[in-house]
DNA sequence: ATGGGTATTGACATCGATAACATGATATCG
DNA sequence: CGATATCATGTTATCGATGTCAATACCCAT
């Protein structure tokens, strides 16, 4: 015959030095069986009330951790969603945009009250083998383009939400993202409002958000009969401040610019300001994100609060086998200085 | 007698349907055993190069996966670490400096590097007691004052690693923090080198970070022969205009403003200049962080991409059974117009 | 040939929790 | 009153990996 394992552990317990206390200890103290405190913990109605209470209040006491390693491996559950950031190849450090932050806030929000972690991961990471995938669920922030990461990641067959533009549709994928066509033409009705007529476009439409914006801002500007030039420029301040310097010895024929992000629209006022020209009176000038709260910049806000939580509402309902939809988030224009006095 | 385990996984991989592939499958399709397995993909020498590298080859080629759940219990190491961020009680949402994105990208950074995942959450979460703690060490980005969170979480006596000011040490705790008092007396030095004399500090000195940049002001200022007044400010652009507007209906009798941050120093601007007043000629006014990148603002820079990375380090030493101290890191003027035309 | 080393592989127990099934006690019912 | 449902608890097996110890094969020196 064999002693009940809350016995046992009394007698191990003793001599277990360091290791923290787990269920067969707690078991043995409530002179209950281990399962019996797994339910108890886990507020079973299959445990009496009062002898629920009793455990919870010892396991308070002694401080009492669950392993979550035992739980994961037992139920095949991993209590978390990863969320994969992009990482700017060059600087090894995650892409700029303040706003992320926000987005993980939103995310963040969402899972701790839903009992699951959130746990931060780079691309390379996950794609090294070695490293062990371990998550219920998938959030990818790639912002964009990267289509080859989206289809990487698929691969996994996890439950998926992704940051960007709205595509097709998949069971287990859903894609979130803000309007940026509509921000485009918020952008290009307000300019041509104001009586612009040669726009000029600063971003990389190989980008899938960007070219949204591009085309948003080409469908207002071409109803009203403006015209839209687009050059190519990377998302940095700097390259923005090359690109139009440039086109300014080129030879300026403009009288808007529409930059697809707020540090590229002002390294364009950097340098139309340099050459003596002012905004909004010779140039109207804008951006898009509202990143930097700039007091001066016209802009495009994105609500990135509301980006990670839906995120994070979309992942929890695939999680509980829902099948969820893709959405698109409003944008709202925001006018200042830099295209109106 | 029974069966090398192998076989008999052999048997049962065909009727398991969805389930992942384990060691004991790959074991099964290499005819070895499944310790030989888990040491050859840890590149373990005890296994014969050539078996080590068919073995990971059909790994790669299977797609396999190790069960870090498994992995973790049996080797009680989780494999990473959980950043604790404060969250701001009445939005819920992470406290906003965008600054901290930097932090978390130079822990990712380093984290990445060592084959940790890096796990997000809240300290609310952390202290639910259902929640399991599941991670080798905390780094607490609580932004200082919270010592009381600094207490709690210490009981968990893990590896702790914590951004604020740099205190006492403990063996199995390091502190990383910004030379806030030095910054404090960058800019007194600054702002009586121009030859302010009636300085008005704001901000909440009971935030410790914020008592340090105040006594480093006061040192530099009152070395020069100026005077330093202090008013409690929250960190809110908007609480800064409140304070300043009430010290301006009782009397303004100060030719600087040192504020605790830059969302602070901006809302002091916000109501000087509309009452009139103009700087740097009438009032200087500096801000701290450098968050906002105003080009107008006089600030103070911290480095928070290299304050992740060494929370990031000394974490990996305190992980590896290292006595680590404690740093402070330093900080650097940023000059613009707001005290100096 | 014998003993001892080295290199390589394997068997078994184990980490801490939970699912699945079993049991004993009480209540309910025709 | 015996049968069956219901409640409360316990027993056993199991998740997938790895630490420990054992075993085999082969080589060399004595």
């Amino acid at each position: 015959m064999k002693r009940p394992d809350a016995k046992e552990k009394v007698a191990t317990a003793s001599h277990r030095g360091g290791t923290a206390m787990t269920m067969a200890d707690l078991a043995a103290l409530a002179k209950v069986s281990k399962i019996t405190v797994s339910r108890a913990l886990r507020d079973s109605s299959l445990v009496r009330e009062e002898v629920r209470t009793r455990i919870k209040g010892l396991a308070e006491a002694h401080g009492y951790r669950l392993n979550a390693a035992a739980r994961s491996l037992r139920t095949r559950r991993a209590h978390s969603v990863t969320a994969i950031l992009d990482m700017d190849p060059t600087t090894g450090r995650p892409y700029s945009d303040p706003l992320i932050l926000t987005i993980i806030g939103g995310l963040l929000q969402t899972f701790a009250t839903h009992g699951y972690r959130l746990v931060l991961t780079t691309r390379a990471e996950v794609m090294a083998a070695s490293s062990a995938l371990d998550a219920d669920g998938i959030v990818l922030l790639g912002q964009g383009a990267n289509s080859e990461a989206f289809l990487q990641i698929r691969r996994f067959k996890l439950p998926l939400v992704v940051w960007g533009s709205a595509r097709a549709a998949f069971d287990d994928v859903a894609f979130v993202g803000s309007d940026n066509r509509e921000g485009g033409r918020l952008l290009g009705s307000h300019l041509t409002a104001l009586g612009r007529r040669r726009i000029l476009f600063l971003g990389d439409v190989a980008h899938e958000e960007v070219a949204e914006r591009h085309a948003g801002l080409m469908e207002a500007s071409r109803k009203a009969g403006a015209t839209v030039a687009t050059l190519d420029c990377a998302f940095t301040r700097e390259d923005a401040r090359a690109v139009v310097s440039g086109e300014l010895t080129r030879g300026w024929t403009y009288d808007a610019v529409a930059a697809c992000s707020d540090p590229v629209a002002l390294g364009a006022l950097d340098v139309l300001e340099g050459a003596g020209m002012r905004a909004p009176d010779d140039v109207a000038v804008t951006g898009f994100d509202d990143a930097l709260h700039d007091q001066r910049l016209t802009t495009v806000r994105q609500d990135w609060d509301l980006a990670g939580r839906t995120l994070a509402g979309k992942m929890m309902g695939l999680l509980a086998g829902r099948q969820v939809a893709s959405s698109l988030l409003p944008v709202e224009l925001i006018v200042r200085g830099s295209t109106k006095a």
